[in-house]
DNA sequence: GTGAAAGCGCTAACAT
DNA sequence: ATGTTAGCGCTTTCAC
């Protein structure tokens, strides 16, 4: 048996098509008995007005593509609930593409979506723009989350050099000298550069030596294990270190852990992101704490301004908090 | 300026809609030279062929609708991963939708998407299903995952019961004869249900004494350590766990660590779920490893099949593993 | 090989 | 207060 439609409606109940119309959307003048026949009509069937059908007449999808690393990743994972939690009370559906790192699968998807299937995209994935032309001649409402796309997309992201000097002050106010910084390898990302440059502002400006160590992003365990052992064997006197992502401290404490280093009492470490999932997991983990619900709704906001016809462009960033807990000392 | 349509290349390449159609599509006798002449005509107009249009006209949408708790949970958010992972190789979109719990959401979103927005649906939510009657009628290819909705809905899941007997003999191997089941309250759950009469059967034919406590799913962090604490004083003798998920092995874990109760020499801890990024972030987790993988592949294709118009029906579980790490001794 | 016309299911404009 | 007509952008007959 197929979906019944409009006219299967409008049949039973006697109506004409545009009538059973009017009486889905409350629109016009309807007669209380008109209305009754139709819903009536309308229960009978189990009938629900085809949504493709809608979208084509109405010019609108009310969806929006959200296109991320992975979900798999608790930042983004939390990122996109918050997006589609507040999507969703605006009345808008959320269609979720995982770039994956792969710039094929994120130009697919752009073609895609940019073919009017959604009424706005928010992007947050870590693929080299430059190598995606399609974000040149988007002609649809967008906006980024930690990343930039271009000077007439606007941005929302975590103040990202406030975190860094926020991140390196406390290290230093808590009794840290050497203090190393370590970062992802995606120089295009201003995101990293951002944090980079606030850690070695405040490094010069206490007389203390920045060391920046990099490591890609998405690095296996083994590798960061031996990335971290490498540095602390080249740097001993390291008493403080700033990672660029929670993972990674993680996984540094994993490392000091397993060579004897005390936390806070040998080094002293903040992370990057302070997603609720991870820090409930790793209690002990001090960092800076990303906004992501006030991202998410600013985003969220940012993008039905400009479905709706304005104009919306910059960077807007909000404004983190550092989670002190155990790897930190007491301050000074 | 307006999107351009069909109709705009076609005038500009001086053919019939129709030839434009087919080029697209490259179906039906076409000339090298009205090929050349039409895709030049699009490369011009920065044409894309309107995807709401092509919906309509072909009744699929190539769209599949998911609904989880909430993809910031990392069992869910890898879940989604996977699932938009093989539905994307198979030419599918993903729209997602977070149930939070909340059945009113849970129910919005299917009668939205049962309205014709999406070809299927995959359902891995918790809410309780008595409560939701679009199931019941609900005329669309559904498939469940780690969950059940009712008979005539194929479902997926890992198998539960051989989990709990895993889970619980492995314990008892290594030596554990007071062994403590946590669960959670879902008792709807089928899921549960099977891990829990696992646990008891072979405590029973081991001749020991089962013991479950019961906690809500989604418990705050200083709640569960309460419980644990609890546990704790209530079963001094306690030397082995075995939690209904990861989240709760990791705060026990948690809580064995704040009252200097040494794992695995106090106690052994085995968990369910064994997801990645879990287990990267606690590498002594031992843990019942659910295959996400292959579940999510196997929920895929068993959607196409319905899609296609094949009927399946029943459980399908797959076969779960045990991870070792040092929340664990070695075997008697 | 290519085009004209009809129709996917809905709603907006224009009657009455 | 309700109905008729046209059209959203595409594809699918059926014709030539």
């Amino acid at each position: 048996m197929n979906q019944p439609k409009m006219t299967d409606v409008a049949e039973l109940a006697g109506v004409s098509p545009t009538t059973v119309s009017r009486v889905i959307n409350r629109r016009g003048y309807l007669s209380e008995k008109t209305i009754n026949k139709v819903e009536e009509a309308m229960r009978k069937l189990n009938y629900r007005p085809n949504t493709v059908a809608r979208q084509l007449q109405s010019q609108r999808t009310m969806t929006i593509g959200i296109l991320v690393p992975t979900v798999a990743n608790p930042f983004f994972g939390e990122l996109t609930f918050k997006l589609e939690r507040y999507f969703f009370n605006a009345g808008f559906k959320v269609l979720i593409g995982n770039a994956e790192n792969d710039i094929k699968k994120e130009r697919l998807y752009l073609q895609q979506l940019l073919a009017r299937q959604v009424d706005g995209l928010v992007i947050a994935t870590h693929n080299h723009q430059q190598q995606i032309p399609e974000y040149q001649n988007a002609n649809l409402p967008i906006v980024s989350v930690d990343r930039y796309l271009r000077s007439t997309i606007p941005n929302v992201s975590s103040d990202n050099y406030a975190g860094g000097r926020l991140a390196t002050e406390e290290l230093i106010k808590r009794g840290a000298t050497h203090i190393i910084h370590t970062d992802s390898v995606e120089r295009f990302n201003k995101r990293d550069y951002l944090r980079q440059q606030a850690y070695q502002d405040v490094m010069k400006e206490y007389g203390l030596e920045p060391i920046t160590y990099k490591i890609d992003f998405d690095s296996k365990p083994a590798l960061m294990h031996q990335f971290f052992n490498r540095i602390f064997d080249e740097h001993p006197e390291a008493d403080g270190f700033f990672t660029s992502n929670d993972m990674d401290a993680i996984q540094l404490l994993q490392v000091a852990r397993q060579r004897g280093v005390a936390v806070p009492d040998d080094i002293q470490v903040i992370g990057y992101d302070g997603v609720p999932t991870t820090t409930r997991i790793v209690p002990e983990l001090s960092t800076i704490v990303q906004p992501l619900d006030a991202m998410a709704k600013t985003a969220v906001s940012i993008l039905q301004k400009e479905i709706n016809g304005e104009t919306v462009t910059g960077s807007h960033n909000l404004p983190v908090k550092l989670r002190v807990s155990s790897s930190l000392k007491d301050k000074l």
